[in-house]
DNA sequence: TCTTAATATCGCAATATTACGATAAATAAT
DNA sequence: ATTATTTATCGTAATATTGCGATATTAAGA
């Protein structure tokens, strides 16, 4: 075997996981703070802010992208990149309930 | 090459990756999810949840448990495992404080 | 002590990810 | 048209993940 059996969960257990699997690279994590730190997104010098190959670069863009974290136009011989909003705001809805949850059950036994 | 060059980022990126990677795939969202469901944390019975083999529950867990995101307390022959809320608000606080350095730069131009 | 029950670990096969050099594709500038 | 610039894709090697059967481990109960 090897291979997710996606099948099996819930639509939305899969939408976070996808999410999250995205994140869980730290260039992908340094990615998105680099579009969040930048003013504008025209960011065609993010392979210079990564100590990665432009090809390897290119291939977490394309992740980040396929994840629905970052957007990305065409530009003449660049390309915009920018965070989706969308993605950040579902992730932090998922997380912030979880808390509010975890703190109504006080009863942590462990 | 295939492994990660985690001594190239910064401490932060690396633990938001760490956890993020955990909740990476559906079956751990599922088991965090249902951790969350469940009253006590008496959960010998996380295997009977999921729709895999107990070796394959047994590993989950275990990455769960070193990415942080969850505790496990020897019950006699059982095992109590329970969320970790700090990793939980540790993501909440993340993402949220990203949401509001979004909102701030509303100069969106995709 | 012997059995039962609950988890963990080992070993392995299938698949996925990470990284990069080489090269392609597309547009801008000369 | 030719050249430079930027990004994507291909191919491939190294490594990691996923899943499970078999087996070990650990502690409770008869």
């Amino acid at each position: 075997m090897g291979a997710t059996k996606t099948e099996h969960f819930t639509v939305q257990q899969n939408t976070i996981a996808t999410i999250a699997k995205a994140l869980g690279h730290p260039a992908r994590v340094a990615i998105i703070e680099y579009l969040l730190q930048v003013d504008t997104c025209i960011c065609g010098d993010i392979v210079n802010e990564l100590p990665l190959a432009q090809p390897t670069v290119s291939q977490h863009l394309k992740e980040l992208k396929n994840a629905g974290l970052i957007k990305g136009n065409i530009e003449g011989t660049a390309i915009c990149y920018c965070i989706n909003e969308t993605a950040i705001e579902q992730l932090k809805s998922y997380f912030g309930e979880m808390t509010v949850r975890l703190n109504e059950k006080k009863s942590s036994c462990c």
